[in-house]
Parts: structure tokens; sequence; C-alpha cells
DNA sequence: ACCTGAACACCGTTCAAGT
DNA sequence: ACCTGAACACCGTTCAAGT
């Protein structure tokens, strides 16, 4: 199945910061955060781990280019024109997808938010907020909670990615987590438990935007004028 | 200042999964994540590394042991007999204030939820959802929300406290934040260059409280019945 | 049963030496 | 300027040996 030795990440190019990222990414992704590692990536590029210090300063800067890497490109994708209620949704599934795809962005993201791509994320997200007619005394508020919510969100996916093997599939994780909370104590637990059932065929893409959409009420509820 | 040797933390007594777990709290909370070894710990219980594997099974059941510790006195405080709307701001500031006094806490709890006493918190939420009139096939959308919210307030926090020095004081590090974005280019960053002035005054127990108020909102708006 | 601490297999990072 | 890889100072974890 896996490889032994996965194809080399250079053929006679010089080093530079751009390819070591992107091994960086393609390592993650194979092997999760904790297959990082400065001897494997330096391995992959068909060189020593010292080497990787001349471009990249230390693990931290490394594990954030890698991450403003993925995030980029999702968030650029799909801002173009949209307007209010539905600009925000593809602006938080571009996130959402993009970590989907790479779990350990997940982490990265709900422990390590507001660098500089996160950052531009957060102005997206705030001019939707103001197009939505929000007053500017509860703008920061309201732009804030989304990203809260987007970002709790970013941490959960990561945990369950990372509670469970790599190949095991979302429906088997789910089933597995349905029959344990089945198995709560009913007094206890009598919530939980009853989730239990709803749980086995639970979409976390439309769960997220359901979510999602309960924020956006709030703030046109509370803070945006009626039309 | 920092006393280089502090206080043993035991005198005498056996070793037992409880010292340990409560030495380590300590240890976090003076050191911080990457203060947590189980060599530190060891010489702070006046014992060799390997003692502590008698007890614990490793460094992940350690963390998660100490975040237990933590959450369960903060969520098991408040919960006495109130209403829905007010329960769920007393169970979400009992873990907000968690987070505050143990900023590893955050880290732990965003990245890795819904651990026992997580899921009583859930459960917790979820009655409160129940107990505001949101239909069965909606509630479990609403309690995940509120917790995916919470856990997404906690990361923040914690990205916040490791971001600067343990002794930064609050207002310290809101104001060299809020220069930062002031600083931004208002045409590629008018919303946040905005935000830089609210900024300043910012209090971070009330804003977290008032994004709260506006997921409860969203889900009285469109999951709970005209009363 | 419980503890001790040396030893093992790793890390991230540095740095003299090379090209 | 850029790369190499041995060496350093750590980790988490194991385990033979003690009590």
């Amino acid at each position: 199945m896996t490889p032994g030795t996965p194809r080399p990440e250079r053929r006679g190019e010089p080093l530079s910061r751009e390819i070591i990222v992107r091994a960086a990414v393609r390592l993650l992704d194979d092997a999760g955060e904790s297959g990082l590692t400065f001897r494997t990536l330096a391995e992959r590029l068909a060189t020593g781990p010292g080497a990787i210090y001349w471009h990249i300063s230390g693990k931290g800067e490394l594990l954030g280019a890698a991450s403003e890497a993925v995030i980029a490109g999702a968030i650029s994708a799909g801002s173009a024109g949209a307007r209010p209620p539905e600009a925000v949704r593809t602006l938080a599934l571009g996130v959402f997808d993009a970590i989907d795809a790479h779990p350990w962005l997940g982490t990265q993201l709900a422990v390590n938010p507001l660098r500089p791509p996160m950052l531009r994320f957060f102005e997206s997200i705030g001019r939707q907020v103001r197009a939505l007619g929000v007053a500017p005394s509860a703008e920061f508020t309201a732009a804030s909670a989304l990203l809260n919510y987007i970002l709790g969100v970013a941490g959960q996916n990561a945990a369950n990615a990372r509670a469970v093997s790599p190949t095991t599939k979302r429906a088997e994780f789910l089933a597995t987590t349905s029959a344990a909370w089945a198995e709560l104590d009913p007094d206890e637990y009598p919530f939980t438990r009853s989730a239990a059932d709803r749980l086995r065929d639970h979409d976390d893409r439309a769960e997220f935007l359901a979510g999602l959409d309960l924020v956006l009420a709030g703030i046109t509820a509370r803070l945006a004028p009626p039309p």
C-alpha cells in the first residue's frame, strides 16, 4: 500500500523555501503532525536537516508556512462578488473544505489563528457583516462570533481526525461514536444519548452550514436593521 | 522573582495518580505546555520519571487528566437550577474563566474536546437547548453550534496567551495588537483597520458573552417556537 | 506492589567544515 | 551563498534492578 520511500520531492533544483514548504505539506498529509520531523523532511528532500535551517527559521515557521500555503488558496478561491449571507457561507466552506482535505490544518487554525491569511479571512467576513447592515459598534462582535464558530469546528474536525486511524471512513467513525453514546446512562445523559441516533447519518458539512446559519440568523435578528 | 526550586509537591505520602495530576496542573500553570516534562514533573515529586508511569500511561493521559481535573470543577460549579438563556451563559462562563486561569486548557479543549467532562458539558448545554423549546430534529445542531463557538473562543484565548510572555498584561497585549492593526493598509484591510480602535478597550469576557448571545439569538429566532 | 534511575530511540537545533 | 551531517541538549518511554 504505502510505498516505503515516496518519490523524491526535488530533482536537481536547488532547495528553496517554496520547495521545502510544499514538501512539508505533503509530509503532513501523508504522516500527520507527528510525522513532520526535520530528519524525515530532509530525507525526502535528499539533504541533511541543517540545510532546511538556511531557508526556514525553525519548526514553528515551518508549520505556519505550511498552513498559510494551504489556507491562502482555499480562501481566495471563492470570494468573487457574492453577496452577504451567501458570501459568508462560501468563505466558511473554503476553510471547512481545506481542513477536510488537510486535517492537521484544523489544529493549526484552532490553536494559532490570525496569521496573515486568516487576517484576510477575518477581513472578508467583516466586510460581509457590514454588508448585512450591522452597526459599526457591533460589527467586531459579529465578525468575531462567526470566526470563533468556524475555528471551533476546525478544532473539532481535527480532533475527530486525530482520534481515528487515517484510513477510517467517516461513516465508520460516526457509527462508533453513535454506539458509544447510545450506551450512556439515560438518567445522566438523556440529551447526548438521544442524539446518538441522529449522529449515525450525520453530514459534517451540512451540519457546519446549519450552525453557521444559526450564527448568521442571530446577527440578523439582533444587529441588522429590518429591511 | 521566580524561585529556582518551587516547594516540593509531596512530603512523605506515597505517589498517586491524584498527586501526580495535581502537580502536573501546577507545573502547567507555572511553565506552560512546553514546561510539562516527565523529568521536571518527577523532580518536583522527588522521584524518577519512571515512577510516574506506574500511575499514568503516558503524556497524553497526563495532559488529559490535568484538563479533566480543572474543567470538572469549573463546570459543576454553577449549574444549579438556572433557566435556559441564563443557564447557558453560566455554563459557558465556567469554561471561559477556567481557561482564563489556565491558558493551556484552551489548547486542550479546542484540540481535544469531548473527553468525559466535556461530554457532561455538552449534555448540560443540550438540556438547556431543549428547555428553550427547540425541536428534537434541530437540538443537536443548536447544541453543537453553542459548543463550537465556545471551543473556538477557547482556542483563540490560548493562542493569545501563548503569543505573549506570561507576564504581559491584557491591556498591553490589546494595545500591541491594536497598534499593529492600525498600520494595516486601509485599502486592503478597511474592516480590520477600523476595528483597531475598538480593540484597545476590549473586554474579552463581555465580548465572549455578546457572541454567545448572538448564537442564542439565532437559535431562538430560527428554532424556538414563538411563546 | 511500587519505586528508582540508567539507557534507548528519538527529537529540534547548531555549527564547523565543505563546495 | 548554500549545503552537509555529525554533535548537542533535550525529549518520552522502557526496563532491569531494587525495596
